[in-house]
DNA sequence: GTCTATAACCAGATAGAC
DNA sequence: GTCTATCTGGTTATAGAC
């Protein structure tokens, strides 16, 4: 790994550790026993960094996020969502964290978060049209946004609001699973008499992870 | 007004406008025409005047939200608990902008914290019940715990949800009424027959405010 | 590309006079 | 209760040697 990608790297990990605003330059260079002139030659501020690791979530997204595809079956690409949404929550949580903070900070990458979390809102929406086609769900075009704006709030604040719950910082996988579980009770208020059966299995899937032991498994874990 | 709460209303504003992580303990003074030296007269340190304000704001929400009376019409005690919850979120919102920097720095505040909000999700779901009890919405004992933590997400993390789909990071009175229209979202996925009409009266009343010109009421622009 | 050294700055906090 | 003066320490950032 070169120099600037194990900067990102390490910046992530203590990012998520301690939390964005603990963590300075100085922090992140000595992590690496670095100097901070090196840092410097590689990224121009903090901000820098912290424009390079939104893009790596934002590709990571739009990679993993596309919209459901109708010949497959609607709910396994659903878990492939939800799974693959977590995954992001979890592995870029210090972002929700602070979020308002970093963008206050930096307009341009403001900006970039506003035009990619617009583009995000219309994906889910599609996806839940999709579900709708399936007729996984019952649900009306306007409640179908009103849905996708619940989902998106409740994803993003899912980290914040489980660590603001417990004295101890530390986020656990099982937390990423009950978000999972969470989503799919908003998801149940619209489900069909066809869909339930399927829903409950979704469900009873997302509680035996949310309770079986606490390993990170190696994806989550870096 | 004393010292010390003209410090501390201050403070509010300060933090409310540019954020808490932005404003200094010299800010403050200065913004008071006050040496920094009196404000730590005053105050021990910045999260005291942050422990001060956190009282005020568990304190105003002790008082404006008791748990139903049974005799009152449901709906309208609805009407005033989304008032002053959404009231009160933006009085205080620099809080919930900030939350998990703000809770990691003060260990104390943390736990009363935590304290506090499970007090409040207790009291949340009691006034589901009661609402279930006034057949205003049909649910059962578990879906009422799990709508509780959804609204009490979606009421914490709504100013910084808004504030983070726009450029300039001003709140207005009309993203409080959107908010409160979209807790009658989530209530309305459990809504009965009976209720249905009301539950649209209730829409059609912050529709309209959510719309009206955007003036901030007396009550809440300081 | 990387290091050392250090400048510039600012937030947090205190001592002691009035 | 309030002010002036000041200190400590951390953060950002750069210059210049290697």
């Amino acid at each position: 790994m070169n120099t600037k990608d194990k900067i990102i790297h390490t910046s992530i990990s203590l990012f998520n550790e301690h939390g964005e605003r603990a963590i300075s330059t100085n922090h992140i260079a000595s992590h690496l026993n670095m100097s901070p002139g090196n840092l410097y030659y590689h990224f121009k501020n903090k901000e820098d960094i912290i424009r390079h690791i939104f893009a790596l979530y934002s590709e990571h997204l739009s990679t993993h996020f596309k919209p459901i595809n109708k010949n497959d079956d609607a709910f396994s690409q659903l878990t492939v969502y939800l799974d693959s949404l977590f995954e992001l929550m979890w592995r870029y949580h210090f972002f929700y964290d602070n979020l308002g903070d970093i963008l206050a900070r930096d307009t341009q990458l403001k900006q970039a978060y506003i035009n990619f979390q617009l583009e995000l809102l219309e994906q889910v929406r599609k996806i839940i049209l999709g579900l709708r086609d399936s007729e996984m769900i019952a649900i009306n075009e306007q409640d179908a946004l009103e849905l996708a704006h619940t989902l998106k709030l409740t994803v993003s604040f899912w980290t914040p609001y489980i660590k603001a719950r417990r004295l101890s910082g530390a986020l656990a996988e099982q937390d990423i699973y009950h978000g999972i579980l969470k989503v799919l009770t908003l998801f149940r208020a619209y489900s069909t008499d066809k869909s339930s059966d399927k829903m409950n299995q979704l469900r009873e899937k997302y509680t035996q992870l949310a309770h079986s032991a606490p390993s990170i498994p190696a994806a989550l874990s870096s």
